[in-house]
DNA sequence: TGTACATCAGTGAACGCGCGTTCACTGATGTAC
DNA sequence: TGTACATCAGTGAACGCGCGTTCACTGATGTAC
């Protein structure tokens, strides 16, 4: 009945709606991505999330098998943000421009800014999750986000053996620059929000030799 | 007498070598450190080091003031490893030329590869080690080394912003395609050794506006 | 439309576990005389 | 050189804690007739 709080974008689950809580799939989602965001990767535990639901300890086991899968169920629905972010950032600016290139690193900076904890998270998943193939995919999927950007502007195809090289080298640069970023946050604070700089200074370093 | 195990190289102990045990203090970082590597940050605890060690599980107590502290001396003793292999890189090459700078990024990614689990605790200490100046200070030190390489093959002095920025340029590459590196370690394995001409076609885009 | 039944989300009590840390202690080592 | 004492690294038992997970259950919802 009431659809209020239904996000229709929540994936590989069916949208039942309200049930008995209403969609405690998507809260005990919401809580642990809270939790990891305040107290760090591995700093949120099953009885924490529930307790932040307004459920029994018991019940997130009728959602997820264990406290592995909710984390997977965290870090895939961030995945599915970042890579919107990145779309959108590059649907920001002229098709194939330098610009659109650097506007999806900085969809990525600003995620990693915005959500350090989750950041962190969805790269550092190295537990009981080696192989979980739609998280790989989704990786791929943001990868994929960067790709498409070089390729357009070098009007080169995705395939191409020489747009996957920069665009992994730009990814690199963008990647690390996040982590620097978020782990520095204290010091660096003022002199390094140039972001937008530094991402098309190194845009255009790794593109030129083949755009000049 | 038999200081066959006293490693000169341990900071911030005074080596008084063997007392009861030899050095604990040596061997519980020692054993925390496999610990990371095994089962990944947060995947340690005091209880199995103690264990590992051969000591009882309040033995650590003489040694770290909590969990905490013996986390910090992993760290510490790993930026010490990290830095000293960064400086055998550069000194492998001519001074201020390309493959000096390139190695002191090859050191790196090798770090990383070598200890994964180390690696990223190095970068992920975020729970009570907010404010750890020594930590600071060595991470410093670590950029000092792709400070010291670029500025050399500038031809600039390290404290000039231009060898600054393209330095923290560099190093956010390094950084990000170290971590992407372990990160998908079963994927990519064959097609992404060729490291070098990543670091030096890098290397030779970010240094050359100024070089050429 | 109404009733009987199957489903299944959530309960709450309980379990065993390993952990971090403290505590009074022991006994080997180093030091002063 | 020998003895008395202070130091301090390591012991082992104990504590309270929160966690992950299971289990039989309850009661609301959806469905078949």
């Amino acid at each position: 009945m009431s659809d209020e709080t239904s996000s229709q974008a929540a994936p590989s689950v069916t949208p039942k709606a309200s049930y008995h809580h209403g969609d405690l799939r998507a809260q005990l989602i919401a809580a642990v991505r809270e939790l990891v965001e305040t107290h760090g990767p591995d700093g949120f535990s099953v009885a924490e999330a529930a307790r932040r639901a307004g459920v029994s300890s018991a019940a997130p086991y009728k959602h997820f098998k264990d406290r592995h899968e909710i984390l997977r169920g965290v870090v895939s629905e961030a995945m599915d943000r970042l890579r919107a972010e990145m779309e959108i950032g590059a649907a920001a600016h002229a098709p194939g421009s330098l610009e659109a290139v650097a506007a999806v690193g900085q969809a990525y900076v600003d995620f990693a800014r915005a959500e350090p904890g989750v950041f962190r998270l969805v790269f550092g998943l190295t537990e009981g999750h080696e192989n979980a193939p739609d998280l790989l995919a989704k990786g791929e999927g943001c990868f994929g986000v960067v790709v498409q950007a070089v390729a357009a502007c070098l009007s080169l195809t995705p395939a191409d053996p020489d747009v996957q090289r920069r665009a992994y080298l730009l990814w690199s640069f963008v990647h690390g620059h996040s982590f620097l970023t978020i782990d520095m946050k204290h010091k660096v604070a003022a002199a390094e929000i140039n972001d937008w700089d530094y991402l098309m200074e190194i845009s255009r370093a790794i593109l030129a030799p083949s755009v000049s």
